[in-house]
DNA sequence: TCAAAAGTGTTAACTTTACACCCATGG
DNA sequence: CCATGGGTGTAAAGTTAACACTTTTGA
């Protein structure tokens, strides 16, 4: 039994030195066959968070992922068939070449494909805005979230966590202060392992260090 | 006709060198008799910030402030009576002494009253929670946001928006460098008057010059 | 041996922090 | 003339920004 409100859901990963988001094309009235953000109602006996990570487990095959709420929309003209409220969230996957293929196994839609985040189609309802308003709060929350590391698998080179970065805040870093900066802070743990099945010289894998990350970002308001 | 979700206002002025928040105590079941964020249920065709307006204007008379969403929270028990969901918003007021006295004029309530954010009464349903992640989104929104200048009144001096800063941040602040910091910024204007009414000197006052302001966070992020 | 990306240091500009006294005013 | 808050400068420490070349590796 389906509540009156929804969930929507901005899901992110980072392939091919992009940021990209997860699209479902609409097999449904209002806006079918249109490219929509992943989302349904949340059932009447389930929390709201549970349906996010529902929809993100029909949508991609996976569990457990960062999640953050972003906003809620209600408004009167946004749905036609009359006001339906929708809470719209921000999931961070880490995605490689397995995960790319989708596979939606809900028939309220068509399929789901990854689009690089500034170069997407056309969009059903209000989820243009959401997407954008998501885009503004991750260059904010990457100052005191661990937003980049969620992006990346669990062992990452400096140079993928600089591309999630420029990706994210949508300009180009500085290498060398990019890699002092990090370092400094001393949440990344080095590790003494390397890249492999690279045609270059194989960089350096890190991880981070989610205590001592936290520790550092959690007191830090202006002034 | 009613909407089936709420909005809670977070209402917050400034007066005696202190952050307050209106609470309002409760007239009806659940929690008859305890103190709660303002709030009520949306009308079916009335925007979401309309209501949150219409909330305001019933607890304060004040119409015109700043507001923006915060959070919305659905949790299947916040609400004894099953699941009610209801958006937060937080609203900054210009208290001054003439708009102290408050005239709920619904019976839903009993009374409205300003308390001081640090050290308010227990709170009905989730609204500490509510509260809390306000006092918190506050902190962090003040660097970006002209949040301390919507509290204050249009001319005020600079011991006055420090000390709303100080109330906001909750710790206190070097005179000398928060002084030279606001004006480096240079989105304060400073006028040709002084306070008057003072038994001692008088200080200058300043008004925000708001394009100014807003030019000048447009793009700050980390990086 | 070449192509590709890894890795590395210094300097100048700017920002932040810490700190204490004299001044102007009204009562 | 005194109590109250207004107003002001400097130096040291820390952070950010700009900038280019050598090294390692696998194919």
């Amino acid at each position: 039994m389906y509540s009156n409100f929804t969930v929507d859901c901005v899901i992110l990963g980072f392939h091919e030195g992009e940021l990209k988001v997860l699209l479902a094309e609409r097999n449904e009235y209002p806006f079918k066959d249109w490219w929509a953000l992943p989302g349904f109602f949340v059932d009447n006996d389930e929390e709201m968070e549970d349906a996010v990570k529902r929809i993100l487990y029909e949508n991609t095959g996976l569990k457990d992922v960062f999640m953050d709420q972003l906003h809620s929309f209600a408004g009167l003209k946004r749905h036609p068939k009359g006001r339906i409220l929708t809470v719209a969230y921000y999931a961070l996957v880490q995605l490689d070449n397995t995960k790319l293929k989708t596979k939606p196994v809900t028939n309220y839609m068509k399929q789901a494909k990854w689009f690089p985040v500034r170069n997407v189609p056309e969009l059903a309802f209000d989820h243009k805005q959401i997407l954008d308003l998501c885009l503004e709060r991750l260059q904010r929350r990457l100052a005191y979230k661990p937003i980049a590391f969620e992006l990346l698998p669990e062992k990452f080179t400096l140079t993928q966590l600089q591309l999630v970065y420029e990706g994210i805040l949508n300009k180009t870093l500085d290498k060398r202060n990019f890699r002092k900066k990090m370092q400094n802070y001393g949440f990344l743990k080095e590790l003494d392992e390397v890249q492999t099945g690279v045609a270059y010289r194989a960089a350096r894998l890190y991880k981070l260090d989610k205590r001592k990350f936290l520790k550092h970002f959690q007191n830090t308001v202006a002034f």
